[in-house]
DNA sequence: GTCTATACTTCGATAGAC
DNA sequence: GTCTATCGAAGTATAGAC
């Protein structure tokens, strides 16, 4: 891949704008489809059916455009996530927000990117610890409330926990992989079925 | 990314010359410092002090490359894994083995490659599966001879926990996520204690 | 077995017309 | 705001001399 350039441009194209929204819809959607090393600005053009400049126009730097899709995305999923918290019942409702195929998909491509282009590394670990504290919190309130029993486990590691291995099992069974999964989302519905009728083993 | 080739070639070279082994080498280190995408015929050619057309005579494809790449990877941890599984403690040796850095960043590396190269993804699931299937053995066997009790929780599933979530963590660590990370690791390490002393709550 | 030379493609990005 | 035209760099891969 040719590395990017980093100067600066004159003229950008509004926030507003349709065609920027067409464009940042369009490169998500590449992203999780074919993977970050898809997008290319000729690439993003045809599939938006634009020319490769103007994707110059509004992001300067693919970087740019990286950073712009991750940002949609992430208040995208802030809403989501509040709304999935509202409910009664947070550790299943966390359990299907995380196992959801394209928001693992889209977590996995952007770890990927993160691991070598410094600025998406910042953005994306800000905006996903806003997640962790965000659900650690609602976690932490159900069991101050007594609507769930953790047996003394630390709601920060059970986060944990049901964050990553459920990005992992995405990643999996998207390239083929299923031996012991069955068996792992048995003993996940165990212990939340356990905590959610409290506690008791 | 440019599209590689899948032409046949008439002349390649000998799995045992030093010069390939090199490649292989230097491409290892490049996937798990830069990520895949740093990979090309003419960066790994820098690497190891050779042209790229050098290359190109050893490995036709990139593909190809990668796929040695994998291989002999997989045929060494094959190896270091039997050695491991060969103590007294399974799931602690299993849980170490899993964490190491360059194995999961390696592996993550490999997972986002096999999202879309066909060749690729095959060749690392059957890896995977491989060593999946000869972890759970290991722990089976422990359970069977009273070394550890699992409290009636599936080999399969545990072994699922283990392998995803050290994954996931090395992965935040890498772009400096760490909330939850000293919890998470405390919960393990009790589970671990507590199946290896016979499973007493 | 290794290298030079090179064909050909695609990339990111810019200038400037419209 | 969108386009055509284009630059220079980098990509994969091959042919053929040594």
């Amino acid at each position: 891949m040719a590395k990017p350039s980093t100067t600066a441009r004159r003229r950008t194209g509004k926030e507003s704008s349709e065609t920027r929204s067409q464009l940042v819809d369009k490169t998500e959607r590449l992203i999780v489809r074919e993977g970050y090393a898809a997008v290319t600005s000729r690439r993003v053009a045809i599939e938006a059916g634009v020319t490769a400049p103007l994707v110059h126009y509004y992001f300067p730097s693919l970087d740019d455009l990286f950073v712009a899709v991750l940002r949609r995305r992430a208040e995208q999923q802030l809403e989501r996530q509040a709304r999935m918290l509202a409910g009664d019942e947070p550790l299943r409702a966390l359990w299907n927000f995380h196992r959801d195929r394209k928001s693992a998909a889209f977590l996995t491509e952007f770890i990927g990117l993160a691991n070598h282009r410094k600025s998406i590394r910042r953005e994306l670990a800000d905006y996903a610890e806003r997640f962790r504290h965000i659900e650690i919190g609602a976690i932490e309130a159900a069991v101050t409330d007594g609507r769930i029993d953790l047996g003394g486990a630390s709601p920060a590691a059970v986060h944990v926990l049901l964050a990553t291995s459920s990005r992992g099992l995405v990643n999996e069974e998207t390239i083929g992989m299923h031996t012991g999964h069955e068996e792992f989302y048995a003993l996940v519905e165990d212990l939340i079925a356990r905590a959610e009728r409290g506690g008791r083993p």
